[in-house]
RNA sequence: GCCGCUGUGGCGGAAUUGGUAGACGCAGCAGACUUAAAAUCUGCUUUCCAGUUUGGAAGUGCGGGUUCGAUUCCCGCCGGCGGCACCA
């Protein structure tokens, strides 16, 4: 049935050719400072599209939302004098890749590249502008070759604390400190840790990837396990304050706060017999009320003060909780359990003797791993000690009216001492201070970010640029790179927690007892830099030049970093938070010029199946963008995703919305065209020389307005809306002048560059008048107000806020005389009629309103 | 539980940030063209009442408030989506 139908405009036929023109050209290659012809007198603009992962399954509509979206920006920059940077790239490494290696036995590397060039084609089918000449492949050598130096960064340096920055680690060995002291300080650090450890793949996943293999049956355990980590935690003060300089959507940034999740608190010392426990907290003010301390069942401390009666208990304890998830411990803990060690603690505010327990709902990872529990004024602690009747003494008065059983506000403080009658605030700052006088604590600030488990024990991911030898380990030497991972005859993970690589025993093997890391790094690593390599994609000698990076990530006048960043929600932590801290380390070290890489982010909302439901294969309602271009066009599909709404909105996908756009393109097609009885196209005969009409001057200038607005603010639904507007207008005129059809094209050239193109080149060949250069390289329009301003305005009136009538006025006529006409009017009258007029509001250009009771 | 976003016709959405609510598009209805259909074009299309036209009332999740005037600002609720989740 569809093959059937008639096309209504050719766009079969245009589009590839213009595609094929862009190409040959190389019309959106954009040169590099230094190139030849560059040109340093125009601003630039560095607009960014998350790459995509080419999964076997091909582009999905959501990818071009935000990359038509940057496209029309990019393309409106281009014409309005900017040098515009506008890539794209795969992020090639991944496990689907490699699971499919397994299945077959072939090389991830030939699957990669299949869906590689998949994508990349139904890419340029929609016409998207970008320089091709700087797409960048997180797998390929080249590319990998500056991933591990870039590692290398990190594993040769340390964080300074004093100067809040990263140093070269040649600063640790000049002032002679061992080999383990400076391994520890290492921001590329090996580590014991407990982690997630799926045996079907055979490897450690992310905590955030653990749900997702679950679901498809995977077997996820805990096990600790020697790995590599990142300390993005020595960032997590400036990760979270170099956030406020960004023009970020405020959620995501929320978003980024709450999970490096900073807590002010104080760190206070108790005493268990010989030993010191410090505890964290962020109400240092309840000490009084500390009835009770909590270790989390793996605190180191915990066998030197379990009493023999207790050992039995606590053991039995542990040893349950060390078989739980994280997930299992939160998830079925639904009444808090712990066991009491037998031993106590003495509070050093009051030197009462208090029992230590263990319990699961105290973390180790966060804090000190041990807790005062102030049952009277914590949740928590409140449910702990009443299952286990412990003492609750109240330290906190509530203010007045508040009758929560459970009091964790603030208030004023009682039962506590030298504290009393203090506010909360006012009891902080007083008892941090009695701490630090008596050695016995200090103010402290704790973060929910944790160090970032780097290593992967899978194939398809870059090999760490490392050697190990009695036990330790060294960096390669930067000639050795990149270091590729060895063929493998078989890709199937040995279900041991050894890495795949440590099956090539003659790679691993270096000789002379060296061996090689056989981990491989994650996903992330290649996407944490891919922008700086856009910027100069082919440099052999750099990841990327000083002169490329100070120009296209510089401060140049802008706020520096990328000026447009578009992409999904489901990277503001990760990807988002991992590429900014991999930025500050190469910014420290002096090798970008900017703290920040993103300067402003956006954030497009999903597409939803027609039935509202996600798209899924599983629910059948996945729509495939190539379909859609079969039937309408590129065009079409670019304009429909960008008309559905506003782009950080989720919208479901409407198969009549397309059909909607896509009439809207052919009316504009017959603006300019019209069809023969033999089907053919021809040009209209009342398309004139002559200049437009005062009507068309102004519904044409206003698009050009509206149209260069929209797309400043990322409006594009209401910038398509108005060239509906205009092009509905243009349908009514009789003669319509080519100048302005033109015009009309030049604006919808970012959003439907086809179509635009096609249609003036059409006019060019047929009128003298018409420019025959491409739409692309042309100027952007500007506008002229004066053709906005009508003579005469229509002002509404209204009698109590009440819509009566609409008058016609003078554009400038004075506000009495607009009152005036407004009171004599009969409707108005009408109305009035047996009130009082009390007042009369006049809106110059809008409304009058008239007051009456 | 906490945090964030969001709520406007049958549907997607618009509204110069306090000034004519429903632009534009979809769907629907009627008409024109056509032997017919498709495509195209024209008109109608928030609801209710009245109805030949002119008209009247209600209306932006619900309830209050500020104002001459509230989709927009303030207070209190309710629903939907997303994130975090024993973080001391």
């Amino acid at each position: 049935m569809a093959e059937q139908r008639r096309k209504q405009f050719p766009f079969d036929d245009f589009e590839p050719q213009w595609q094929n023109r862009w190409e040959s050209d190389k019309t959106f290659s954009v040169p590099n400072p230094g190139d030849a012809n560059f040109d340093a007198d125009k601003p630039k603009f560095f607009a960014l599209d998350m790459f995509p992962y080419p999964s076997g399954s091909g582009l999905h509509v959501g990818h071009p939302e935000g990359y038509t979206a940057t496209d029309i920006v990019t393309r409106q920059k281009r014409m309005a004098g900017f040098n515009v940077l506008h890539p794209m790239g795969w992020d090639a490494f991944g496990l689907p890749a490699e699971e499919h290696a397994r299945k077959t036995g072939e090389h991830p590397a030939i699957n990669t590249a299949k869906n590689t060039d998949n994508f990349r084609r139904q890419l340029k089918r929609l016409g998207f502008a970008y320089d091709w000449e700087r797409e960048v492949n997180t797998t390929d050598p080249g590319y990998v070759r500056w991933t591990q130096w870039i590692f290398l960064q990190l594993y040769n340096s340390y964080f300074d604390e004093a100067g809040q920055k990263a140093k070269p680690i040649a600063e640790l060995e000049a002032q002679g400190l061992s080999r383990e002291e400076i391994d520890n300080r290492r921001l590329a650090y090996v580590a014991e840790a407990p982690v997630n450890w799926c045996p079907e793949l055979g490897t450690v996943l992310a905590n955030e990837e653990v749900e997702e293999w679950r679901k498809k049956g995977n077997t996820v355990e805990r096990r600790p396990l020697k790995q590599w980590m990142l300390r993005i935690t020595a960032y997590a003060e400036r990760l979270i304050n170099e956030l406020d300089g960004l023009d970020w959507p405020e959620g995501i940034k929320l978003l980024q706060q709450n999970w490096i999740g900073r807590s002010e608190g104080a760190e206070v010392d108790f005493k268990i017999g010989e030993h010191k426990v410090t505890v964290f907290t962020t109400r240092p003010d309840t000490l009084f009320g500390a009835t009770y301390m909590v270790l989390a069942p793996e605190h180191p401390l915990v066998d030197e003060i379990t009493t023999p009666e207790q050992s039995a208990a606590v053991e039995e304890y542990r040893k349950a909780c060390a078989s739980k998830s994280d997930l299992e411990r939160t998830e079925l803990a639904k009444e808090k359990t712990g066991v009491a060690t037998g031993g106590t603690a003495i509070n050093p505010v009051n030197g009462e003797e208090i029992p230590v327990w263990i319990a699961d709902y105290v973390m180790m990872s966060y804090g000190t791993g041990a807790i005062m529990a102030v049952p009277a004024h914590d949740e928590r602690d409140n449910e702990f000690a009443k299952r286990f009747g412990i003492t609750i003494i109240e330290v906190v008065q509530a203010p007045e009216g508040n009758e929560e059983k459970c009091f964790t506000g603030e208030g004023t403080a009682i039962n506590s001492g030298f504290l009393d009658g203090l506010t909360t605030a006012e009891a902080k700052q007083k008892i941090s201070a009695w701490l630090d006088d008596e050695k016995l604590g200090k103010s402290t600030v704790v973060y929910k970010l944790r160090d970032w488990l780097f290593s992967r024990q899978r194939y398809w991911g870059e090999p760490f640029p490392i050697v190990w030898k009695d036990g330790n380990h060294f960096a390669i030497d930067d000639s050795e790179l990149p270091l590729l991972a060895p063929e493998l005859k078989d890709y199937k993970p040995s279900g041991t927690p050894d890495p795949i690589l440590s099956k090539a025993k003659d790679w691993v093997d270096v000789g002379d007892g060296v061996t090689r890391e056989t981990n491989t790094m994650p996903q992330w690593a290649g996407s944490c830099w891919y922008y700086l390599r856009y910027c100069d994609a082919a440099n052999r000698d750099r990841f990327i030049s000083r002169e490329a990076e100070e120009y296209w990530l510089g401060k140049n006048g802008t706020p520096g970093g990328v000026d447009l960043y578009i992409g999904g929600t489901e990277h503001a932590v990760l990807h988002l938070l991992y590429a900014r801290f991999w930025h500050k380390v190469l910014h420290d070290l002096g090798h970008v010029s900017t703290p920040e890489p993103f300067q402003k982010l956006v954030n497009q909302g999903l597409i939803m199946g027609e039935d509202g439901q996600k798209m899924s294969k599983s629910r059948g309602n996945v729509v495939n963008p190539d379909d859609v271009v079969d039937l309408y066009g590129a065009d079409s599909l670019r304009l429909y995703e960008m008309f559905m709404g506003p782009l950080e909105q989720v919208k479901p996908w409407s198969m009549n919305g397309v059909e909607g756009v896509h009439r809207f393109l052919a009316r504009i097609w017959r603006l300019v065209m019209e069809i023969d009885q033999e089907g053919t196209w021809t040009m209209r005969g009342n398309l004139t020389d002559g200049d437009p009409d005062k009507a068309t001057k102004k519904v044409l200038h206003q698009t050009i307005k509206k149209v260069s607005e929209d797309i400043a603010s990322l409006s594009f639904n209401t910038a398509i809306s108005q060239m509906m507007v205009c092009t509905n207008e243009f349908n009514k005129v009789e003669a319509l002048p080519v100048s302005a059809v033109v015009t009309l094209l030049e604006v919808l050239s970012p959003f439907a560059p086809h179509i635009a193109e096609e249609l003036n080149a059409r006019l060019a060949a047929a009128h003298d008048s018409v420019d025959g250069s491409e739409l692309a390289n042309r100027a952007w329009p500007a506008w002229d107000e004066a053709y906005l301003v009508e003579d005469e305005i229509e002002m509404v009136i209204q009698v109590n806020g009440k819509k009566r009538d609409i008058i016609t006025v003078s554009k400038d006529a004075a506000k009495e005389d607009i009152e005036a006409q407004a009171l004599a009017c009969a409707k108005v009258t009408e109305h009035t009629d047996g009130l009082t007029v009390r007042k009369v509001i006049v809106v110059p250009g809008r409304l009058v309103n008239i007051v009456a009771n």
